[in-house]
DNA sequence: ACCTGAACACCGTTCAAGT
DNA sequence: ACCTGAACACCGTTCAAGT
């Protein structure tokens, strides 16, 4: 129970620890000699129990994802699709920089395809046929991907609160100058903090067009 | 003009140089002595021209959708937004990895906000308040990017036409067991290699969820 | 079965120095 | 102004060897 000195790992304990530093690190800090540190073993040895880093971090993708559609949500079909939305949103934001880990593996898993699964399921029972149920499901996908990806890059680093998000406003401002008015106008807006509204609206979208796309019953 | 041995470089021929050798080494073949080499340079040297790597990249990236939103194209504000969505696939198709690069660096530059300015100017233009305009125009990107990410994963490397993809086809079926009903049925839609079919559904979708969102004229 | 020590073939980057 | 040579502090990974 307690942490013995003479303790065996296993994959599990390998993956929650790197899961754990990812935190503390981020996802470039994550080297297989600072994991081999923090598990104080050396690095060579995480080749016992991963055939290369790559298989690791897809294990990390899997279990980041593990807690995602894990009961069957209930309500309209909007309200099911747009509940596994939130769900896979907020696990990637579980960990730092959990969207580009989860992202950069692109990797099939047990619980991506669970996940995909209900929600292809959801949109049949909506009525879409097959090949609109899998790729409506794919781009809503890249839809929660790309957004967290970039929720979570405008937060990073220790720096306090908003420091990266107004120092990209300054240098968008600045590139903006006079020149592009439309884009001017709406500073205010792709700056704003309030990401669950961002989440929201984006997601919102993505559910009218799919309305929009089911054939009429 | 023939290419003298005593030439000095700008950054513009670095440029031009690193988005050869991408389609020749992929995203991580180019590494800066492999750049160098190819310029017939040592390494050290890239650094008077750009700071670093990223600087190198972010350049690569703005050269990259420098095609996009050249001209207005004219029509609907459906047929423009979606004009430029395809114009902006179809520039980072234009080489090997190249929505990775691009997605990597997420970088402002000139080009970036000339196109995000277009499209917000179509958007403004068919009723969408700037909250609305600006957003969706960020929903639309993530899609235009993660899509093609994939898309151009899916092709990679050397292999024969659809190696990949059948490699990833057994690994998803291998998984799906009998578990998955639901994804088990979308099996071949999820596979179909017919990427411009794809994108114009997923195109469709975007652009039907915005005619959702817009307020009621 | 699980881990170490030593090594290989790389990286990005710096810096003094050359022309 | 532009480039080189040499070096630094890292990477991921392999492999024989230990227990």
């Amino acid at each position: 129970m307690s942490t013995g000195k003479t303790m065996r790992l296993d994959r599990e304990q390998i993956v929650a620890a790197a899961l754990r530093l990812l935190d503390e690190v981020g996802a470039d800090g994550l080297t297989m000699r600072v994991l081999a540190d923090a598990l104080k073993i050396q690095a060579p040895s995480l080749y016992w129990h991963f055939k290369n880093k790559q298989a690791l971090l897809e294990a990390m993708a899997d279990a980041l994802i593990a807690p995602v559609a894990r009961t069957v949500p209930s309500g309209s079909w909007q309200e099911q699709v747009g509940h596994i939305a939130w769900d896979l949103r907020s696990a990637l934001l579980s960990r730092r920089d959990g969207a580009r880990v989860f992202a950069g593996t692109y990797s099939i898993n047990d619980n991506v395809i669970r996940t995909s699964d209900m929600m292809i399921g959801f949109l049949m029972g909506a009525g879409a046929p097959a090949r609109l149920a899998a790729w409506a499901t794919l781009t809503i996908t890249y839809f929660v991907l790309g957004f967290t990806i970039e929720e979570q890059a405008a937060a990073e680093p220790g720096g306090a609160e908003g420091v990266v998000l107004d120092a990209r406003r300054a240098e968008f401002t600045r590139f903006v100058g006079d020149r592009y008015p439309h884009a001017a106008a709406c500073i205010p807006d792709i700056f704003d903090g309030d990401q669950d509204a961002r989440f929201r609206l984006g997601l919102e979208m993505q559910l009218a067009g799919l309305a929009a796309l089911l054939p009429k019953s």
